[in-house]
DNA sequence: ATGAAAGCGCTAACAA
DNA sequence: TTGTTAGCGCTTTCAT
């Protein structure tokens, strides 16, 4: 089907040189006069030869391609993570296998093992919603978002994440002083750690300043989406305790309460204030404009590529686990 | 860094055969007894061998992984498709890398350029806004979305896109049905034979009523955001011709467009009619819920993979042009 | 049913 | 400065 591909050979025999020669044109390894050099180049440029890098990383034992594992690349902050360090990897020479778990463990681990089966020099994790029991880590590890699990070997992976306890703190923090007495919080169940340490704001905040926490006005969803959203905020509006705030793990859950409120009339800020978390590109657009906390994207983007490579290039690291600082974007909704 | 892998070799040593024993027994080719089946998988579980795919790939000349070449993920219509490619990709093993290009031409020919050095199977090309100068298409190709440059080589390639003539024709007619006098196009700029379509199937429901198009109603924009659907629409509210109907090339427009009218008082159906396209979420989550064309990525996907697949295979292909039928979804803007 | 051996296209150590 | 050569880990004839 295809016609045959010209190859490192081909090469050096149009030119008149030796194989080896040829590689160290192309990887300029030194060692090759500058005639040779032109010569080798023009042929390589004439006939457009592309070196096949499945040999090259066979030979050399490393691929030049990182792996990114991410829960759901529909959900805007995923993708605009995904996309930052893909463009990121990019331009250090590295291709990106995308892959997306659908919150699945079995996916993931099929994904991962494809991985490494493609010795990729690198994985990315932006975790969903599982826990992994003791996954084997034997390629240099990014967790970006939510904590990993225990592993024995720990010198291979870096954890890197917002700090989503300030960040739930300034969200509750910012409902208090608009004057909110019943502020509930809505997060994603199960034991992803960044709606934890969310909730650990929250009640950071709320303590604070003696307010106590109410176990009515704390909802669990199992999934992240717009009708979730909606859903648990009708739920809220139709039991006893109204709240006048309400704190969403997540812009897009926000986004959903925002439809369920405009239906029932019920306005914003003035009967009930709303703050959401990763400020997607969608807050800005809703009516009125949501209040959310800010994750820096770029900022996580850039340590994740920087650290990933050193933890390929074998130089030592830093810290194992950072930190990244978040802000609060007051808009219309508080 | 990494301990060793383990390798085919390893496993035959230890199981006391052959390697070629043991890839028979993993690629199941026969020529070997059940008793040897039973202890060399023993050996490869206890030891979770991952069979190294670059060498594979290398000695079968063809990697399981194919390149999707996406011009902006963030867009969640091409994340969709993405996803959907790549659900069903992974079904039939293969690995998907995904390349974003910024819909920057450059971007776009180092990424191809990376897929042919990892001997890609085949590419899925979701095209952004550029026409690519004679690109070699010496690896099979599936076009998604944008009808494909000339290239000389036809045998290589399939396109697949939605109907967008009769797109524009049901979104323009939906118009029509409900009164609009002075109905205004937006689209994007440039070459892409989608808006291009949408163009068209505009023009001809204007056409069929024997309504006049006018250009001061038509309306290119450089790239497709919210902010650029805001803008847009507030320019035609600022000229002369006060639209009552509009019809956007994308959905995001629209939604730009929305918080444009809401600040402005305009009403929504009364006052201007809208009509989107790509039935994104938000069109449902937005209010007024906006009415839009759909295109059915799953069809598209399912369709996309089987062909390439067929593509690689060799096997014969039905078309090379695959126009897919669209809906209308009507919703609250009209 | 099994093994020996060639070779995919490349890099890198060693020679010259 | 250049060439020769030994593999990287695998599949696949061809023997046995």
């Amino acid at each position: 089907m295809n016609k045959k591909r010209i190859t490192l050979k081909d090469i050096a025999e149009m030119a008149g040189v030796s194989i080896a020669t040829v590689s160290r044109v192309i990887n300029q390894n030194g060692r090759f006069s500058k005639e040779t050099e032109r010569r080798v180049k023009n042929i390589i440029k004439k006939f457009d030869y592309q070196p096949n890098l499945l040999a090259r990383s066979l030979r050399t034992k490393k691929a030049q391609v990182i792996g990114i594992i991410v829960p759901d690349i529909i959900n805007e902050f995923f993708a605009r993570m995904t996309l930052e360090i893909q463009k990121r990897l990019f331009e250090l020479n590295y291709m990106a296998i995308i892959c997306n778990t659908n919150e699945t463990t079995s996916v993931e681990e099929e994904h991962l093992s494809m991985l490494k089966g493609q010795r990729v020099s690198g994985v990315v994790f932006i975790t969903g919603d599982l826990i992994k029991n003791q996954i084997q880590l034997d390629v240099p590890t990014i967790y970006i978002d939510r904590k990993p699990p225990n592993t024995r070997d720990s010198r291979n992976y870096v954890f890197i994440g917002s700090d989503n306890i300030q960040g739930g703190y300034l969200a509750t923090q910012e409902l208090i002083n608009k004057g909110c007495q019943r502020i509930a919080f809505v997060r994603l169940g199960g034991d992803v750690s960044t709606h934890k340490d969310r909730f650990i704001g929250y009640k950071k905040a709320l303590n604070e300043c003696k307010m106590p926490t109410m176990d009515c006005l704390i909802r669990k969803i199992d999934n992240v989406s717009y009708k979730q959203g909606y859903k648990i905020t009708k739920e809220l509006f139709e039991s006893d305790l109204l709240p006048d705030g309400i704190f969403y793990s997540t812009d897009i859950l926000a986004l959903g309460a925002l439809k369920y409120l405009k239906e029932q009339g019920i306005k914003i800020p003035e009967d009930v204030r709303i703050v959401g978390f990763d400020d997607i590109s969608l807050t800005q657009l809703s009516s009125p404009e949501i209040t959310t906390i800010r994750q820096s994207v770029d900022y996580i983007a850039d340590l994740t590529v920087n650290t990933l490579q050193k933890l390929i290039d074998g130089s030592s690291i830093d810290q194992k686990y950072y930190t990244v600082p978040v802000e609060i974007i007051r808009r219309k909704t508080t």
